[in-house]
DNA sequence: GCCAACGTTGGC
DNA sequence: GCCAACGTTGGC
C-alpha cells in the first residue's frame, strides 16, 4: 500500500465535492510525469492526501482511498471539456485517471506550516517552483503530517 | 494581480 | 537537438 498526495483547486473540484460524491473519478491531469504514477504506480487501496490549491487556505485538508486503477480519462475526448486534447484517440488514449473515495477531512494543514517541519524538505510539494499534481508519499512524511493534524 | 518557476512548442 | 518564445501553475 502506497500514500500519495493530489492536488485539487477547490473552486472546481473540493473535499466537499467529493464528500458528497462519496466516489468520484480524478480527471484533468494533463502532465506527463503526475500522468505516469498515475498509471504505472496508484493502486487500488492506496491512500491519498487531498491538498487544496490556488485558494484562499492553500494545504492538506484530507484523505481519500484509491478504488479504481488507472483507466483512460474520458475528458481528453470531448471537444466541449477543457481538458481536450486533439492529439489523444480512443484507440491510443494519452491520459489516465483513477477513482478515489472520499475518506474523512483533516483539520487544515497549511503549506506554510508543512514548509517548517524539516520531516517534509524532501516532499515536491514544499520545494520551490513545484507543480507536480501528484506526487508519492513516504510512509513518514504521511505520519509526519498526520502528527501536524494532531493524530 | 504579480511574477517566478517550469513545461511545451516549434523554428532552425 | 538546441533554445527562444510562449503558456500554465500556483503561492503570495
Amino acid at each position: 500500500m502506497s500514500y500519495w498526495l493530489f492536488k485539487t483547486e477547490p473552486d472546481t473540484f473540493s473535499i466537499d465535492t467529493l464528500k458528497q460524491q462519496k466516489v468520484s473519478c480524478w480527471e484533468g491531469v494533463r502532465n506527463y510525469q503526475a500522468r505516469n504514477m498515475l498509471r504505472d504506480e496508484v493502486s487500488v487501496g492506496d491512500e491519498v492526501l487531498i491538498y487544496h490549491s490556488s485558494c484562499k487556505h492553500v494545504g492538506v485538508v484530507g484523505i481519500a482511498t484509491v478504488v479504481r486503477a488507472c483507466y483512460p480519462d474520458h475528458t481528453q475526448f470531448e471537444p466541449q471539456s477543457g481538458y481536450f486534447d486533439p492529439k489523444a484517440t480512443p484507440e491510443i488514449p494519452r491520459w489516465f485517471m483513477v477513482d478515489v473515495a472520499y475518506q474523512r477531512h483533516l483539520p487544515l494543514i497549511k503549506l506554510a506550516e508543512m514548509k517548517q517541519n524539516p520531516a517534509l524538505v524532501e516532499m515536491p510539494l514544499v520545494k520551490k517552483g513545484n507543480r507536480l499534481s501528484v506526487m508519492p508519499v513516504t510512509t513518514a512524511q504521511w505520519q509526519a503530517i498526520l502528527a501536524m493534524a494532531g493524530e
